[in-house]
DNA sequence: TGTTGTGAACTACTTCACAGCA
DNA sequence: TGCTGTGAAGTAGTTCACAACA
């Protein structure tokens, strides 16, 4: 290997603001990348990858310029090295342990989903306040009393944590989660959080996934604009 | 009741195109609004709901702006009106039909999530290949041999799927449902589908969340733009 | 030749600010 | 007065297009 061009990789250009955007794409070209790979593909050009996506060359391009060179002009990116580069940007080259806390059905299936692990998260430890589930061991963890939430935190250094409790309770246990430590929520409940300014949050609404379908599909004069 | 401004309720101007942001937006306000007219308020501002919710009070005219005129100037907007008239936009004023691919983990806990039926939303049929899963009951519904998905979708005529398989399976399986005529598809596979442009689709991809909240929490120079 | 990296141009989205209405 | 609806202004994100390089 001659020269590793992210010269310092995963480091970001001090004054970078990085639209949020622009990382979930990097997430979708770290997937497509790993697909490539496993397949036996070694090197990549910005408009294949844009192209297996759905987006421009250019796109892809400007995105990675967002954390530094990583190409070869004329030859493209070689997939080895962008795979290490992206994950370095996503934070996933060492793994993540993340709490889960609320464990009904939809709990119960996230921690036998599969896809955590690819992506290096592991969820080391679930939370319930129902005494009937607190003892239950689900896919290989053990449901624990919300109370103890806060010393597992703190003992195993977690920083993320699911929240998939129904929506009336999502805010309490958000605040718990707060409490405790946590850093940054991935929400199911349909509920929009209050949250202080240090703690970040994505939400995942499955019945809106199917209203942004619903009106896709119902409105033959409005075109959606990607 | 004076006068039903929207003039034909859910009708668009024809010659918009509403960008998709605008429309998951949408759903947001809805959800908010039936959270509010629940608890017994009658009336909201545009400063009112946006606050709840992280908008400015501009941004929520101007989207509701994409679709008519729904609010009383001095008052603000009646919740129930504008409920009505945002299901009237999005389509969910009457059913829809569902049919779920894939009655794994993940998909036995989908056929159990409560939130569809509140935005209108029924689960009619499910589907596997696995001769082990075909015949059993899942939350009342039965599961269905693969090869039976044409029939019922004409049978019942369903326009919206959601696709719950492997990744490795995930292409098939869309291909299935766009023979049988779907016309949109919610994707929990960690794929980027190929389909024809008629078919719409929206990806959930449960691993790429908790990747935002990983970049999110480990950058501490760049700054998310929301 | 093929492909990157990147300013410049363009497009899309958001916020401002205010006329008009109740 | 309070609040909507909406052009105008401003900001953010995307595409263009080309120099530089292998």
């Amino acid at each position: 290997m001659t020269d590793f061009r992210p010269q310092q990789p995963g480091e970001i250009p001090s004054d970078a603001t990085v639209p949020k955007v622009v990382v979930s794409r990097i997430s979708l070209y770290l997937r497509e990348l790993q697909r490539l790979e496993a397949a036996g593909q070694q090197t990549i050009s910005s408009s294949q990858l844009g192209t297996l996506l759905g987006f421009s060359d250019a796109q892809v391009r400007k995105d990675l310029g967002f954390f530094g060179q990583f190409g070869y002009p004329g030859v493209g990116y070689r997939c080895d090295e962008l795979i290490h580069a992206m994950r370095d940007i996503l934070g996933t080259n060492h793994a993540w342990p993340v709490v889960m806390v609320g464990v009904g059905n939809l709990g119960q299936a996230l921690l036998g989903y599969r896809g955590f692990g690819r992506q290096n998260f592991a969820i080391e430890a679930a939370f319930d306040a129902d005494p009937a589930k607190v003892g239950q061991t689900i896919q290989g963890v053990r449901v624990q009393h919300i109370d103890e939430l806060p010393a597992v935190v703190k003992e195993k250094g977690i920083r993320l944590g699911m929240l998939v409790v129904p929506a009336q309770r999502a805010q309490e246990a958000a605040d718990r989660l707060v409490a405790a430590g946590i850093e940054g929520i991935v929400n199911f409940a349909p509920v929009t959080l209050t949250l202080p300014p240090h703690v970040q949050s994505v939400s995942v609404d499955l019945a809106i996934e199917l209203e942004q379908l619903s009106f896709a599909v119902t409105s033959k004069l409005a075109k959606i604009v990607p």
